[in-house]
DNA sequence: AGGCGCTATGTTAGCGTCAACACGAATCGG
DNA sequence: CCGATTCGTGTTGACGCTAACATAGCGCCT
């Protein structure tokens, strides 16, 4: 802030009102006569006048604000996910607060900061969920609706249909005739990872495929190169990986063994992000709404907060976008 | 908020003292009796009191809280970038509210919603620079860090030094034998992309190597791969692309052709986001430290707020990672 | 005509915090 | 041993806003 900052006060003098009839007008309060109204709205333009969130938040007590606790932005999904909130929020006219959580920061101390900044409600987006104890959500006395979690009713839960969206990968593959299909699974302690793997032996069980060993990755694509090998020794002609950055590692690792993709292997991740495309192979992937996603998430959490609604469980449906990383199972070589 | 929430009053009361004793103990002043100050901690701490930002902030006429205003999350560098500004703003005692810029936008907009939240200082990231006016910068009067834009006295300036970076790019080409280097450029207008584009000539130039046409892309991996054919045609036997996600495009798009990585034809990005290592081949780029980046613009903003700090321009170095996308230059078949 | 209800506006008070000042007690220099 | 300084603490008021209540003017019913 430069100079004074124009408060209530200078508009009213102005516009010859009292405070109040000017805070009715900033509220759009029904009871202004128009003229009123009109001479207000002058002065306020005239005068360069924004009313004060802090002096607001101080006498409502709600802030207008929504915090988001987020483990990391590494992954693209994440960061989608932040953009898809940010929007979302701003729309409704809340402004977002993002609190990053260190691999060891505990969530409890995200909502003390989160708590002490005054915000009406937060977003906790998946891996943070994991770290998430009753105790703590209690403790902050915050309004919460979280991202791929387990179903819960003490907040509001959005989740995107992890399994479903796995088991129509398991199912292109299964249809193009592989006798099985391997997976390249997420992080243990991961519900989207433990969601995907569900659907992935759904649809196994569901075709009476044998249900091979799986191998666990970490989101990274290093982790997917890592994999490989192993895949490969265990003679894996169809691989569905978590997500698309672990898919890239593979197919990396698959190409070192020189082994073609989608000739010998083929390959379907998870989230379609905007480079799978470009993927070498253009990868075969579960495309996941984000934007969906934040927009319900902010909607319930909003929702919450203005009226009282309950806690919502919303899933946002996947669609699988095939392109070149998957084909018809080859005859043993 | 679930209850009534602890206010000053509440400690001191049961501390047996004023609430100016309490708030001095919660500023750290230093004219605090240290028995009263640990009477004052213990009831803190026993009611769990935690300060309430929003008064603070209508009484001092600050609120510890600092804007970021990016384009679009959709590039992984604007990611990383807003991940290290979230963690230094943290460490520092400052909360971070993001404003997201659609494609219409306009900055002056953004900052209006941030003077209306009355952030203490904003950082604006890249490609939002090139559309921020002067104008727009003393109507919020707003304490302003731009990162990656061009040296202005107005405010602080944080860049990477992307005409180093993309020199030694090239420069290790030239090394290997190649004859020149072909540059995938960014889109006009982008600050970063011309300062790219300058230190890729400038490299040729000192080498006194031919300066080809260059190819523009707009920083997505579809046009990387647009980009292939008419580099190829070119006859180009190295490529230096303004990003990694161009770069990997553009892997796609050689291989389609037939061609070699780095057989026939090598390859360098810019950025080393995590993922350039498991591209394939393996990508050679420019290590840009987001990190730092953040941590130095987070630094200059807060300086600016606490101590009046003037306006600093500050340069990050970058460095050249060398993988497997680049080799000798092959001769000609 | 009296009174009722409605509308448009004003008045008052206080949300939680901290700057400025006030004040008594301890400490110090001469 | 007294005035001046320092130290630890308390009192007061205001930051900008809005909830709650108060008031004045109007039309309309009985």
């Amino acid at each position: 802030m430069v100079d004074r900052r124009v408060s209530m006060a200078d508009v009213a003098e102005r516009a010859g009102v009292s405070g109040q009839t000017v805070s009715r007008v900033v509220n759009g309060s029904p009871r202004v006569d128009p003229d009123t109204r009109a001479r207000v709205e002058a002065a306020m333009a005239a005068l360069g006048y924004r009313p004060h969130r802090a002096a607001r938040a101080l006498r409502t007590g709600r802030t207008q604000t929504l915090g988001l606790v987020v483990s990391t932005l590494a992954s693209v999904g994440n960061s989608r996910m932040l953009q898809a909130v940010a929007d979302a929020a701003a729309s409704r006219g809340y402004a977002l607060t993002v609190v990053t959580l260190g691999p060891d920061a505990s969530v409890a101390d995200a909502f003390e900061r989160l708590a002490e900044q005054g915000v009406d409600g937060a977003i906790v987006l998946n891996e943070a969920t994991e770290r998430l104890r009753g105790a703590d959500v209690r403790a902050a006395g915050l309004r919460l609706v979280v991202v791929d979690s387990p179903r819960d009713d003490r907040f509001g839960v959005v989740v995107t249909d992890h399994a479903a969206g796995a088991e129509s990968a398991v199912r292109h593959l299964l249809d193009m005739g592989h006798p099985t299909v391997h997976h390249l699974a997420g992080p243990a302690g991961s519900f989207a990872a433990a969601e995907r793997e569900r659907g992935w032996r759904a649809a196994l069980d569901a075709a009476g495929a044998r249900v091979p060993d799986l191998v666990r990755g970490d989101w990274t694509s290093a982790s997917g190169w890592g994999a490989a090998s192993t895949l490969l020794t265990a003679g894996a002609t169809a691989v569905f990986a978590a997500n698309d950055q672990m898919a890239l590692g593979l197919l990396r690792g698959i190409a070192e063994a020189g082994r073609d993709v989608p000739g010998e292997v083929s390959v379907v991740g998870f989230d379609d992000v905007a480079d799978a495309a470009d993927y070498r192979p253009p990868l075969t992937t579960v495309h996941q709404d984000f934007d969906a996603l934040g927009a319900r998430a902010v909607a319930a959490l909003v929702d919450g907060i203005e009226a009282g609604a309950p806690a919502a469980f919303e899933t946002v449906p996947t669609r699988l976008v095939v392109r070149a990383s998957t084909g018809p199972s080859a005859p043993a070589r």
